[in-house]
Formats: structure tokens, C-alpha cells, sequence
DNA sequence: CGACTTACGAAGGAGCGCTTCATTAGTAGC
DNA sequence: GCTACTAATGAAGCGCTCCTTCGTAAGTCG
């Protein structure tokens, strides 16, 4: 049971701001009439929540749109630039992190090379550059930043602990949101990477509007990030998805098929091995397809398991090896059916590289909006 | 993006209406006071969303409790008993059926064996002789119930059409809730019992108060119902939970290292034999116990995955076999704390046989919640 | 330049919740 | 059996929020 508290007159006109500023947010300007519309409020009603929000400075007034009948009607806007929004993505080896006003819009995106053993400060320290160079790039500061979300390799902890990490030996047992909180100024919230691009592509990607849906994060690692009823699944112990641990599974040994591939040439970099056998076996050749269907018999062993216990509506590719999609969706789905009772769709991720930085991105908007759009937690605060 | 609508003074009023049903549902009967107090409302107010409460029929008064200070006060109770709720548990051979008031308490409860390969018809008719027992003892009419849902073996698809059914061969591609809304006059909901069962657990049991659960049942047949986020999780097609179709699971074939123990005497029928080596190993019998170690191996793997991929808060071990809980869940947590990340509490459920139809129960209880409790369904409707 | 369209703004009214205060119906003590 | 005390009741008056209605204003079109 939820809350027992009952409501006076202002939380019925808290409710009717919060109610107009969501509306202005879905769409762009709107006139007082549209906006009364939409909220079914009357138009001096909606006025009066209108002037309110102007004064508390999250709503401003744009100049009406001309050519049109009649009096010209006042259009207000939501002031998504009254605040800044800093999605990161801690990869082994870059360092991304983009800008976004309230509403999600990036506005601009910064990436710095590392490399997996750089020392923890050195780390640290590329993070503090990539946030910067951000804020330079879109002419603002650190106090316009209301929050920032990171994405990283590794097992978080509920209190954003890093508890395991095999890809970067320097992560394990940091207090990342706590060294984070000392860089910034603002709320920080840590994630897996898995999860936040799970998270992107329910927003904007290929999964748009699905509630349940599963990513696969393919490539040299394994990973999974899932959503449930369209958040973020996380666990009791924010381990969720870490099903690469299961050797029955098969997942995490499954890209050595493509690494120890025979198709690939001597010398070639191991960072490219898999890529090279993918690649063959787009153009036929018999040796790297052997390996490639041996890859997908150990991937699809999991993602059934994920499949059966979660039936979602979608499994999304992503990671390196999904731009090889056209060489391992139809593999999949052809093992799904045999060992699954009811298939979802299977597609590719179409966000790419910046999947995990978006997903952080949208990862902070939605905290945002639970804070701000979750009445009862006082009243409307003034935005600057 | 929830609903746009924003609120006039009626919506207010029905939102304090439902703050103080809420609030009575929780706790027996409240004076007027204790009433104002828990919702925040001031008496007056309160006494008027009492009084209209009461004539519309979900709240009546009761005579104040005698001996205490000052002027006796008035006291309400929520009328639990204008409606009544039904829960049936269709297993191979049981059908169970309780009756409870609108809180969930159970009035009545009743059993009607079948066998697992009666035709369809007759099926029915056990359903049907179970919910009028229940009525019988509680006194009541068809007339009086507002909901019944039902728990059945077998994959139910979101329309409530059997999938497939093992154990009951007739269940097969029936229209169970097309037959169950002829039979009665109310409305019915179909769920898997497994999750029904994982329900009950949550809500009276031994998870109780937990959000996310995995429920075994462990038992001839191997199921599992997941609860995530406090609600039933049931997939997009229905079909979650259903990991047991995974042959790396081990879980199809688990039972069978009980059923076929060599500690089993000769003669013994089938579906006891599961049983006898549960007890055997119980006693120190070594041939028993390695059968019992194999049998806690398969479940393991399927139960790793699940624990991996959702890290569940608890996980509980349910049906036939959690009898033997006291020889089962040491060696399940071994094996979990062996594979998994972070161990989840593992327990034996606490609610027995009953689990599925008071499961059913609760959630005819959250459905019906839903459909009062969620603002802007129209205005309260009137209770008989 | 006048007709038409659309939005604005002010006035009046109804519903809901709040506070305040005198009143009432019990118990406890003498 | 009477008085003091306690706690709830019921009525009156206030303020806020939303609604409807109307006359007025600011544009476009012919």
C-alpha cells in the first residue's frame, strides 16, 4: 500500500503543475487554449498554473507563432535549459560522456582514450576531462549540472561500490560514487553499462515503447542488461543480469569460438580476431561459419534462459559483434525457436557506440522525473 | 509518460475517498480521529468523506468501544463483506477453492478431487461444485461474488487459452476463461499457479514484505513464478517462469533421481516414490542421499540462472517436495553459493497446500485494488 | 476598411478543506 | 449523586482552486 496521506487544495494544484509541465515536455510550445486542453483544465485555471510556473522559473513564455487567425495566443515553453544533464560511459578503453539539457536532448559528446591498466587516478582523471570538455563544448558550467549518471563495466553495489570488475583491474573495490561525488557538485547515480544501454534502447532505439526487454551486450565480454515493466532492473543486490557467471550457461568462454577461429591470420591483433571471423563468415567462408554457429549455439543457451524466465517482448543485440548482426540474428532466432515456447522479436541495436552514454542520459532524466514528478515530496522546487 | 488529465475538486475528493478506504482495509475499525489523523485530513473533512463513504455503501459505522475517556467516538470499519472474492487452485488431482471477503480474509475453503485424465466436462463441473461448496459454507451467492481467479497447472496465454498442459491432457487449447465466464456471473482471471503461488508467499509467507522473489515448486512436475518489483511478473506472452523447457537447466528431468533411487522398494507406487527417498536420505540412508545430491544438482543450475539473471531478494521452495525442505535447502544454498555473485535468502514455503488458491485470492485482492485504487476510473462506484 | 476568427481578462459562483469554538457524552474521583 | 476532567461532536466562517460566462482585444481575410 502506498502513501496515506490525503490532499489539501495545493497538492491538487501541484498536481495540475506538475501535470502542465509534463505536457509541455512531450511536445514543443503550445498555446495556453492546447494546453488547457490537454491537461482538461479550464483556460483561467491554466493560466494561473501557467504564471505560477513562470515565476518558479520552469516554464517561460516564447513570442506567439505569427500567420495565424485570430488574436495571436501566448505559447509558453518548458525551460529544459535551465538545468544540464551528464550521461558517462566507463569503458576499458574510452572514456565517453555527453551533455544533455532536462529533456534529454544532447547537446554535445566528448570522448578520452585509456587503457584498461591506467592507474585508478589516471582513470579518474579522464573522467574529470571528458564531463569538461562537455560543459566546455556547450558553454556551461559545473553548477548548471543537476546530475550525473555513469555507466561502467563491472558489479556495482547498491551503494555504488564497484565489486567485481575483470576487465579493469583498477576499478575493483572503489568507492566510485563516492570519489565521483567528490568531483562534482551534484547527484551522482552509478550503473552497469549493460543496463543503461538496455535503457537506451527502450527510449530511442530499436526497442522503443516495449516494457520488457532484454539486451544482450555481445562482444570480447558478455553481458546483459534487462528491463522490467519499462525500468531498469537492477536485483536486490544490484546484480541482476550477470548470468555469464553460470558455466552452463556457456556464455562466458563463447567468444573464444571466434577469437581461436583457424580463418584467422597469423599476427593478427586478438582485438581483431573475432571481428576478422565474423567478417569471413558474412562472405562465406565455411571455417569461420563453423565458428561462428558454435559462438551462437553457446550464446543462445543463455539468452534462452533469460527468454523462458523473463519472456520479454524483445532480446536486443548490441556491443562490438552486433554490427555483425546480419550474421547472428538469424542464427539465434533459429535456436530461440527450437528451444523457447514463445519467441520475441530479436534485433539489433541501432544506438551503436554511444548506446551506453544515451542510456545514461535517459537513466538520469528518468530519476529526474521520478524526484520532480512524484507529488508529495514537497512543493515544486524553483528552478534557477 | 503517465496520464495528462488534471484534476478538479470532485478528483480531489475521490482521492481523499480512497486514502480513507485504504486507510480502514489496513486496520480494523478507527474513530473519526485516528481516521483524520492517518490521512492527513482535518476531522471535518473526514467526517464528510466518511459520510459519503458510508452512502455509497464501502463503509458502515460500528458502536463505539466502551470504557475509554471522554465522549465515546464514532467508529467505521471498511465494509470487507459487501463483496466476496473467490480463488481456485486447479492441480491434477485437487481442485481447491476458497472463498474470502474483500480484504482477503478466508472464509471458506473446499476440495474436490479429480483425476488427472477426466474429460474437460467433468473438469468443470469439479471446478464448479468447488466455488458453490465455498459458497454454501460462507452462505453466500453467486450474486455476491465480485471476482475469481483461478491458478491452473499449465501455460495460459494472455487471454486465458490453455497453451499446453503436461499433466492434464483435456486442458489442452481450452478457452479457460471463455468456459469460466459462462459459469460465472463475475469477472475471471486465469493466471499459472506457480505464480499465484509465489504470490501468496510474498504477501502472507515467508517472503512476505520481500520485492522480488523467485518461487520453486519443486515436486513431480518443476515450476517456478517470479515476482519482480512486488507484483506477478508474467512475461509478454504469459510465458515467463517456464525455464524447465531449458534442457541445460536440468530441471525437466531433475524429479527423476528421486522417482528412480535404487532405496525405493520394489512395489512401490510411483508417486510416492519421490517421497520414500526424501525420507531416506532424511535418516542417514547414503544411496538416498546421493540420489538427493544429483536431484539438488539439476535444480541448482536451473535455480543459479534465475538467480544470476534477476537476483531476487529471496528465494522460495514450494510444492510436494518442500516437505523435505530440512534435506533440500542447505544443499541448494551450497550449490547457489558456489555459482552465484550474491546469495539470496533461500526458504521453504510456509503456506503448504494452500499456496495456490490463497495466492489466487491475493491476487484477485491486487486486481481488484487496482481497478478501486487507481484515481480517475470514473467516480467510486456504489458497494452493494 | 469592415467582417471574421481566436484568444484574453475580469467577474461571479460552487466545491472542498481548514480553523475555531461552543457543546455534548462519557469516565474518574469525592 | 455531584463535580471535574477528557475527548469527540457539530456548526460557523474563511480561503483556495477550479469552473462558467461574458465583453474586449488583436490579429487575418476579402
Amino acid at each position: 500500500m502506498a502513501d496515506l496521506r490525503g490532499g489539501d487544495l495545493s497538492r491538487l494544484r501541484q498536481l495540475n503543475s506538475l501535470t502542465a509541465i509534463r505536457a509541455l515536455r512531450g511536445s514543443g510550445p503550445l498555446t495556453l487554449s492546447a494546453l488547457a486542453e490537454r491537461t482538461g483544465l479550464s483556460r483561467p485555471s491554466m493560466k494561473e498554473v501557467a504564471d505560477e510556473l513562470m515565476a518558479l522559473g520552469w516554464v517561460e513564455e516564447v513570442p506567439p507563432s505569427p500567420g495565424t487567425m485570430g488574436r495571436p495566443a501566448r505559447r509558453y515553453r518548458f525551460r529544459a535549459d535551465s538545468g544540464y544533464l551528464v550521461g558517462v560511459d566507463i569503458g576499458g578503453h574510452n572514456i565517453r560522456a555527453a551533455l544533455s539539457d532536462l529533456d534529454g536532448e544532447i547537446l554535445a559528446e566528448t570522448r578520452q582514450p585509456v587503457l584498461p591498466d591506467d592507474p585508478l587516478e589516471e582513470r579518474l582523471a579522464a573522467i574529470g576531462r571528458a564531463v569538461s570538455g562537455c560543459l566546455a563544448l556547450s558553454r556551461t558550467t559545473a553548477e548548471d549540472l543537476w546530475m550525473i549518471a555513469v555507466g561502467t563495466i563491472g558489479v556495482i553495489d547498491v551503494e555504488g561500490r564497484v565489486i567485481y570488475s575483470a576487465a579493469v583491474p583498477a576499478w575493483r573495490d572503489l568507492d566510485l560514487a563516492g570519489r565521483l561525488g567528490e568531483m562534482f557538485p551534484c547527484q551522482v547515480l552509478i550503473e552497469n553499462d549493460s543496463r543503461l544501454a538496455a535503457m537506451a534502447e527502450t527510449r530511442r532505439g530499436v526497442a522503443k515503447g516495449a516494457r520488457d526487454v532484454v539486451f544482450l551486450h555481445v562482444g570480447r565480454r558478455m553481458g546483459a542488461g534487462l528491463i522490467i515493466g519499462g525500468r531498469v532492473h537492477r536485483g536486490f543486490g544490484a546484480a541482476a543480469g550477470e548470468i555469464s557467471m553460470l558455466p552452463e550457461a556457456r556464455w562466458f568462454d563463447a567468444p573464444e569460438h571466434l577469437n581461436t577461429c583457424a580463418s584467422v591470420p597469423a599476427g593478427t591483433p586478438p582485438e581483431d580476431a573475432a571481428g576478422f571471423t565474423l567478417a569471413a563468415a558474412r562472405h562465406g567462408d565455411p571455417v569461420a561459419i563453423e565458428a561462428v554457429e558454435r559462438y551462437v549455439d553457446d550464446l543462445a543457451v543463455g539468452t534462452a534462459a533469460m527468454v523462458l524466465i523473463l519472456d520479454p517482448q524483445m532480446v536486443v543485440l548490441g556491443g562490438g559483434f552486433s554490427r555483425s548482426a546480419d550474421v547472428l540474428l538469424d542464427r539465434l532466432r533459429a535456436r530461440l525457436e527450437r528451444a523457447c515456447m514463445r519467441i520475441p522479436e530479436v534485433r539489433a541495436s541501432t544506438l551503436g557506440d554511444e548506446c551506453v552514454v544515451v542510456g545514461a542520459i535517459d537513466y538520469a532524466v528518468d530519476h529526474l522525473d521520478d524526484q520532480l514528478f512524484t507529488p508529495d515530496k514537497g512543493p515544486l522546487p524553483v528552478s534557477r
